[in-house]
DNA sequence: TCGTTTGTTCAAAAAAGTTTGAACAAAGTG
DNA sequence: CACTTTGTTCAAACTTTTTTGAACAAACGA
């Protein structure tokens, strides 16, 4: 389960990137951050790299600080983007692009809402409404009851869910 | 990531279990609904099978109708216990011992929280202040003022989703 | 044009996570 | 006690996800 069951050696974090200190404790933060919200390691470490580094950086950097590949990295820095938690910085003379992180908890939580959560309400939504036609299908009148009760309590579920979120991302707005 | 991001083919959902239609169904449902949380396919797909049984179940009945191994179902049902999530079925003359889904959003929700979100959050607190020790011992003032300004800004997040959860608890709260 | 730099893609390798199943324990029954 | 039923444990097998790295493309400058 990854999470709170077992009790196992942990990878221990790098040896082949060139982090000081303080780079490596955030870095370590953000690692264990991404995994509570499913997302890989490296996703954190990038972002943590970038959250910590007084200047934005680019994607060769990230590979010599992390020790990550290339294609590692160029696949992070997608995914960041995706959920708005990076943007480039623009108007700069070089070719080279640079990141930098954002840091507002609205936007990191909103992205986050977008990218991950909301699509899986959608499709959920879309499977229980088959799920209520099915339980009315039930011959049986008594068993009939009872899965409409338990249908009517998921579709219940997910319309409070639906509604939890934008106020999450208004509590959580600056 | 296995999350927004790619497009890959998935495993399709048992055949040899003798789950009919709307169990399936059900158990679908959960079986997404569980890997958002970022808990085992096993998990939703036992809480599945009894939050849609009309009757208490007990292992070997889940064996059966999931076509899953004895060990599966007992951890499983071993997480699900700890998330509060199933709760043994008492007075029954039998040695067997049966269980049945909690149903209340309420409770599912606090039981996440507690067992999942909590634990990460306090480990996070901990990491935290050394991260403020260390960013104190850096030399350059200008560079000390913005390590400094960093921390804050986590320890900031830390101290809001501390805020969050009994609201959103609260929220959820029948 | 050719070489260089920057970044992307994706199949294969590695790592992480999950499930299995055989061995074991506990508790009841005859 | 010997036998059965019920459930747990955990190393090994398996599955899924992540990372790597070599091949490729695009953009630029000489």
């Amino acid at each position: 389960m990854g999470n709170g069951m077992s009790t196992l050696p942990e990878r221990e974090n790098e040896t082949s990137s060139s982090l000081e200190g303080l780079e490596r404790q955030i870095v370590d933060v953000f690692v264990d951050g991404v995994k509570v919200l499913g997302l890989p390691r490296s996703i954190g470490e990038i972002y943590g790299v970038l959250f910590i580094s007084p200047t934005p950086l680019a994607l060769d950097d990230l590979v010599e600080k992390l020790g990550i590949s290339k294609g590692s990295a160029s696949q992070g820095l997608r995914a960041l983007k995706g959920l708005g938690a990076v943007r480039e910085v623009e108007g700069n003379g070089e070719r080279r692009t640079y990141f930098e992180p954002a840091v507002e908890l609205k936007r990191l939580v909103g992205g986050f809402i977008r990218e991950q959560v909301r699509p899986h309400i959608e499709s959920g939504k879309k499977k229980i409404s088959k799920l209520a036609e099915a339980a009315r299908e039930e011959p049986d009148p008594e068993r009939r009851a009872f899965f409409q009760e338990r249908v009517e309590r998921i579709d219940n579920w997910t319309r409070r869910g639906g509604q939890v979120l934008p106020l999450l991302q208004r509590i959580l707005g600056e």
